[in-house]
DNA sequence: CAAGTTTTGAACTGATCGATACATAACGAA
DNA sequence: TTCGTTATGTATCGATCAGTTCAAAACTTG
């Protein structure tokens, strides 16, 4: 029994992520988000607490679609152990060369997050790292199921194999930020995975 | 024949240097840098020309320092090649383990400056940019050295070798930065060999 | 000591920051 | 249609931003 919106919510959620994800929390300003969004401050600051609740509602959002994407393609009973890290990897070479702006990678926002705000922020740095161990998770249990199909035959540990992926993941996204092509990241996939079947 | 300045130069740019790398280029302001350096705003404004000058400097000396020291190792003679990227990764573990602030660790400035600054500052980027290639170039000669001595077994090009090791590396100080522990950097590194000698 | 040059500290600039106040517009319920 | 409520646009808040101005201080040289 009131005026209602003449926005939609998560549109604007969405607008705001992919600007947080260009610019970085500290460059973009709220008058960035009323553009990107084309709400007017008084939408924003009625609809969120604050830039930094804005902030952590996009990460969120973009956690929860980034992750559950991943998780899915792990929990593939078709395919092979390592071939679903094999799948994984070929996604993150794909999320680089899609999502670009100005010629250049936008790279991971939980990656971007961690470099820009872990330290100070510990809100951010909570979200973070439950996502960090949800990843690890999955990838270890993977990774020990990839023992038992003979996928991977690497004798390390597979908790030592989860991390050793997730930072693999991690550092093909910086090599893309700062400049590698998609071919450099086909490459540096394919070593990854060498590591599985030593 | 005129007042002479009162502090000195390159530890000014340490300090600064420091809180950048702590920071970030955004969050750290010009009261900031005034504090961490000890100096006035005039005093900082007459020895460098903007807040950005002074980031710039303080990347320059970072990336001297940080990839002339790795370099050393990659051309010591007296160890196989495969001894100098555990060497390598070692010292990276080391880093890590060192510079911390606030419980977490600070990354390293040149990961931390293409995340938050390759895509909308030029000159960053071309800094960035040309300490990757000389990286690379190095790791590349090394791994090809490997090849000949018989440290290196995979049969991957050196090239794709080289971008692997230098993505671990980004891959680790991520890890790092979002609450890795030594011994998870270490079982990284392991990994990260054993793709070498596959 | 005095002239000449540079450094230094403090006050200050206009711009922009995140956030708020408030009047008006726009709707649903009665 | 009228009332109650929420959404929205505008104007503005105090704080802080990067950077400048300027006079006084401090030094070297002659």
């Amino acid at each position: 029994m009131a005026r209602p919106r003449t926005f939609d919510e998560e549109r604007a959620l969405d607008a705001a992520m992919r600007t947080f994800w260009e610019k970085g929390y500290e460059a973009t300003s709220t008058q960035d988000l009323c553009d990107a969004t084309g709400l007017g401050r008084s939408s924003i600051y009625n609809t969120f607490k604050s830039k930094h609740d804005l902030f952590e509602r996009a990460l969120a959002r973009y956690i929860d679609s980034m992750t559950s994407t991943q998780l899915a393609v792990l929990e593939e009973r078709r395919l092979t152990a390592a071939e679903r890290i094999r799948t994984l990897l070929a996604m993150v070479v794909d999320g680089e060369t899609e999502h670009r702006a100005g010629g250049r990678s936008l790279g991971c926002l939980t990656v971007n997050t961690t470099v820009e705000l872990a330290a100070r922020d510990s809100r951010a740095a909570g979200m973070l790292e439950r996502d960090t161990a949800r990843r690890l998770a999955a990838l270890r249990a993977v990774l020990e199921e990839g023992r038992r199909d003979g996928s991977i035959t690497s004798r390390r540990d597979a908790g030592a194999l989860a991390r050793f992926v997730n930072a693999a993941i991690g550092g093909m996204r910086i090599s893309s930020q700062g400049g590698a092509d998609r071919s450099a990241l086909e490459s540096i996939a394919d070593v990854t995975l060498d590591a599985l079947t030593a």
